[in-house]
DNA sequence: TAACAAGTGGGTTAAAAAGCCTACAATATT
DNA sequence: AATATTGTAGGCTTTTTAACCCACTTGTTA
């Protein structure tokens, strides 16, 4: 496993997004979760980037927020 | 788990989409695999869709193709 | 103040990815 | 023709998510 904190970054971005776009939406935890079929206690986790969650995962949570998977990694990467 | 096959089509979409950057910049599994911390064997399997990666792998195999996530998922998402 | 909603953290079990390797057939290259 | 490259498939072990559930705490609001 190269570049861990990178990855660890990566995660935290992409937690930060899901939670930038589900506020906007005026969304709870408990609210989304009934939109996708993600527990709502597993989104908390997402968004402070706690798991690494699978692709089937961010289809969902995508559709659940009702934007384009894309969006969730509309970020800038940091370089090195 | 609700909506397998919409699933099944977003992870064949990616690694359609892998598999087109892929060829776009002339690399191998192989070639590819030296440049992201991922097994060529494995990257076989993403392009066919066969895996459901996580979001790390996702950062590594942008990295390989010298890309931002984002466009891993560029791709028109089917309705319903 | 009572009832409710929200965020958070902890735990469980089964299934699957990560990470690795080997082998083989089909192409391409020399 | 011989060699090297490529795509593909299979197996293996460890680690981790997925998918749940429950309990506690802090805010809200009726």
């Amino acid at each position: 496993m190269v570049d861990k904190k990178a990855k660890q970054r990566f995660l935290a971005l992409f937690g930060l997004k899901v939670s930038q776009i589900r506020k906007e939406k005026n969304l709870s935890y408990r609210k989304l979760a009934q939109q996708c079929d993600i527990d709502y206690s597993d989104i908390s986790k997402i968004e402070k980037g706690q798991v690494k969650i699978q692709l089937p995962t961010v289809y969902e949570l995508a559709k659940g927020l009702g934007v384009h998977p894309k969006e969730l990694f509309d970020f800038e990467i940091p370089e090195a």
